[in-house]
RNA sequence: UGCCCAGUAGCUCAAUUGGCAGAGCAUCUGAUUCUGGUUCAGAAGGUUGAUGGUUCGAGUCCAUCCUGGGCAACCA
């Protein structure tokens, strides 16, 4: 039971941490600045609501902190999809999620003067050039992921031809595709989005906004980092496809912006997207549902659209408190649809009034009682919801129950109506089923029975108390209705993933139509309110069809129901076991296919790796890593050539200062073969301990410095003093009694709790084998 | 076959940056209940993708492999 509403701790996510490291170093001052950069050539879903969360939700949460702000801005620079009607829609979604982007309303469409300039800019520095190719010869050009590209004939064209050419280009003298901007980058880089990527491109085309005043326009990859840097944003969030282009995004604004403004450039960061089960998510494959008729339209309350969702009742603050559930990391996944309705679940329990509605009438007859009663008296609120709001339900002779709710012949743990049976009735009195009239076919066609007169108030005076209670409907008072029960829209979980055709898993149940009853009190609610219909799921009215005369209920989502008689167990186990299957064929191949190393050397390197492994004896694993890199080698030799023990000096280089020198040759390091055989010397003669030694490690490789004299200043010489650590592992022990209690208890794990905390006391400088023995020694008491 | 990204419970995520592997959802019990709902209590579920290495100690560091995804639009 969480209220969405309430001001709840925001889960932390790998964003919020750059974001608050950001903010700790000042990186962009106090300002964290954020936007949703939609285009408006399509509807929202879901997934787009994770991302305005994401971003709407991170202004919102750090305004005590930092001066931010949340752009809604329209990355429309592609005149041939685009248009006002989109724009509209996604304003009209982002606001009904309850976000407001104030005066920050922006169009990418606004800054194409300002786009133009830049590309000014790079043609001046001889970074962008116009090339002449034709599309296939672009791509011809750009090679393949094997093979490296090889560059245009064009690409060496003057700063002053470049020049012209482009100002041309915007003057419209060209037709589409004759000449389009690149950028000059690398066409040999294994990054394919690197080679010289398009700038800009020729499109006489007219633009929602702009009209037929450009027939040139940007490319994503030009115009959305300047977009971002234009308006001020810190943190520009994007989905995970765009991580190859994170390297462009860099580039552009690099090599675009006045170098004053560079530090504090907007960053790009990746998040994935949401998937679901049972549905689908590309704006693609939703145009086509829509488009073939598959459903009613982009709000058919079975899309997982924005649109859609509304109108099947699903409330913005259930969207919310979903997104905040499944988290934001850069693993791709796909959400179990129950973790949804769950949220929708636990919002609506304490919005909406119950009421009783009978979905599927069946008509049941009361014997023994001839005029009509009084209304029963009963609260929209169950017991354990703090609410009273009463309301009348009328009774009479006839009124009808779910079929479902009757069985002829019921199994063992059957609760509700059979023949001979008693069942309470919702707020009124107890029924006992005599006779069942069959219709010509032989189906159930009417219950008939008695009341209790003495249980009106659905206590019995003898204190005895049916195991049912089923809902019900007058037959005199209900309102007939129409309800539509929505299932999921694929009968497979992944129906995007496979081989086949998405749309032949279309789930031929997906929209259920019942014609049923309702009780009366349902015309005293407002009509947009939600509702459970006891027993049956939570429902409002359908906000396009619903009318006075005819009123039409979407299901929102049903209730949870224990009472299954398919179990998903069977499932859940098959699950595991494939998992442990799979688990087993990777270890073989992995094991089968493990590399040896020494096999890419070239014939120094070799000659090196033999010598490591047969004279000094390393390891071939570790005699290899160092032979293949010449620094890596240089430092060794160096270290050893000081007398330095060769698998010290190994293990040092392997495990520790290749973390630190992945990018960077160690000889640029800040310290040389000396100061590093030094450092070895002190761990060897036991004068600091590893760990010790990894903290002098990372100081010598930032800054440089002599390691002996980092010791002494941080303290770090190791302490071996038995009686000094004793000290020391006595007082943690003493003043961690209950850790105490649980170790002697068999949580031996918590040998790695105590040894953190002698650590931490003595600064990381205590022997940790003798700390351990000790520490063993005070345990066992 | 190049480059990039990701692998923790069935699903979605945590794990104080090298120190007790946890939570929500789903599943299964039990209690409460005039909703087979809600709420509460509990159980089960893990070789942290694998193998080796470093370390007193590895989900976290190093190496290799495996699996999945992305990149060769004048789309975004």
């Amino acid at each position: 039971m969480t209220d969405s509403n309430a001001p709840t701790s925001e889960p932390s996510n790998y964003i919020r941490d750059i974001i608050d490291e950001d903010l700790k170093q000042g990186r962009h001052g106090d300002r964290v600045v954020t936007r949703f950069p939609p285009e408006p050539n399509g509807y929202l879903h879901i997934g787009h609501a994770k991302s305005i969360v994401l971003n709407f939700g991170i202004k919102r949460d750090y305004a005590d902190r930092a001066d931010t702000r949340c752009h809604l801005r329209f990355d429309d620079t592609n005149p041939e999809t685009e248009s006002v009607e989109y724009v509209e829609s996604i304003k009209e979604a982002v606001r009904w999620l309850g976000y407001d982007w104030e005066e920050h309303l922006y169009h990418a469409s606004d800054y194409f003067e300002q786009f133009y300039d830049f590309a000014v800019v790079l043609i001046e520095k001889g970074l962008a050039y116009v090339d002449s190719l034709d599309e296939a010869e672009i791509r011809e050009y750009r090679g393949t992921v094997n093979e490296p590209g090889t560059a245009s004939p064009y690409r060496d064209r003057s700063v002053e031809e470049n020049l012209d050419l482009f100002r041309r280009m915007r003057e419209g003298e060209f037709e589409d595709g004759e000449h389009v901007l690149r950028a000059k980058i690398d066409m040999a880089s294994p990054h394919m989005i690197l080679r010289d990527p398009l700038l800009f491109r020729i499109k006489h085309a007219h633009h929602y906004r702009r009209g037929d005043s450009w027939c040139i326009y940007p490319m994503y990859d030009f115009a959305h980092p300047l977009e971002d840097a234009i308006e001020d944003v810190t943190h520009s969030l994007c989905t995970l496809e765009f991580d190859n282009n994170r390297r462009v995004y860099d580039w552009v604004l690099e090599n675009c912006l006045d170098p004053d403004d560079v530090d504090d450039r907007p960053h790009q960061y990746e998040f994935a997207r949401l998937n679901l089960t049972y549905t689908v998510m590309s704006k693609r494959k939703l145009l086509q549902l829509v488009e073939e008729g598959e459903v009613d339209g982009w709000d058919d309350p079975r899309l997982p659209t924005i649109f859609g969702m509304r109108r099947r009742g699903i409330t913005p603050d259930a969207i919310k408190s979903f997104c905040r559930d499944v988290g934001v990391t850069r693993t791709e996944s796909r959400v179990e649809i129950a973790q949804f309705e769950h949220a929708i679940r636990d919002d609506l329990n304490e919005k909406a009034p119950r009421v009783m509605a009978v979905l599927d009438p069946l008509k049941v007859v009361v014997t023994n009682m001839d005029e009509e009663t009084a209304p029963l008296e009963a609260n929209h609120w169950p017991r354990d919801i703090d609410r009273e709001q009463m309301r009348p339900v009328p009774f009479s002779k006839e009124f009808y129950i779910e079929r479902d709710d009757f069985r002829e012949d019921p199994p063992e743990d059957f609760i509700r109506l059979a023949p001979g049976r008693e069942v309470r009735l919702r707020y009124g009195y107890f029924f006992t089923c005599e006779e069942v009239v069959h219709g010509a076919d032989g189906s159930v066609a009417e219950i008939r029975g008695t009341i209790d007169p003495e249980t009106r108030d659905g206590t019995a005076p003898d204190g005895r108390s049916p195991r049912g209670t089923i809902h019900w409907v007058s037959a005199d008072h209900g309102i007939p209705f129409e309800a539509r029960l929505y299932d999921r829209l694929f009968d497979i979980p992944a129906p995007d993933a496979g081989e086949t055709d998405f749309r032949e898993h279309l789930n031929d149940g997906s929209l259920v139509v019942q014609n049923g009853y309702v009780e009366p009190s349902i015309r005293d609610l407002p009509k947009d309110q939600r509702v459970q219909f006891e027993r049956n799921g939570y429902f409002w009215q359908d906000p396009s069809d619903s009318t006075d005369d005819h009123l039409v209920f979407n299901q929102i989502v049903p209730l949870r129901d224990a009472w299954t008689e398919d179990d998903d167990t069977i499932d859940l186990e098959e699950k595991r076991r494939e998992k442990e299957r799979q688990k087993r064929l990777n270890r073989e191949k992995s094991i089968a296919n493990k590399k040896d190393h020494a096999e890419t050397l070239d014939a120094d390197e070799r000659d090196r790796f033999v010598r490591y492994r047969d004279e000094l004896g390393l390891s071939p694993d570790d005699a290899a890593i160092i032979a293949g890199r010449d620094d890596l080698s240089d430092l060794f030799e160096a270290v050893v050539d000081r007398g330095t023990d060769a698998q010290l000096a190994a293990n040092w280089i392997v495990n520790e200062l290749l973390a630190l020198a992945k990018a960077t040759p160690v000889d640029e390091l800040p310290f040389d073969a000396d100061d590093f055989a030094r450092l070895l010397n002190l761990i060897a003669e036991d004068e600091v301990s590893s760990s010790g030694g990894r903290t002098v490690l990372e100081v010598i490789a930032e800054q440089g410095g002599d390691p002996e004299a980092i010791v002494d200043s941080k303290n770090l010489r190791q302490i071996d003093d038995t009686d000094k650590l004793r000290a020391v592992v006595q007082t943690v022990v003493k003043d961690h009694p209950e850790e105490t209690e649980r170790y002697r208890g068999g949580k031996k794990g918590l040998v790695g709790f105590f040894m953190g905390q002698i650590m931490q006391r003595t600064q990381g400088s205590a022997n940790p084998e003798t700390a351990r023995e000790l520490l063993q020694e005070e345990l066992a008491g």
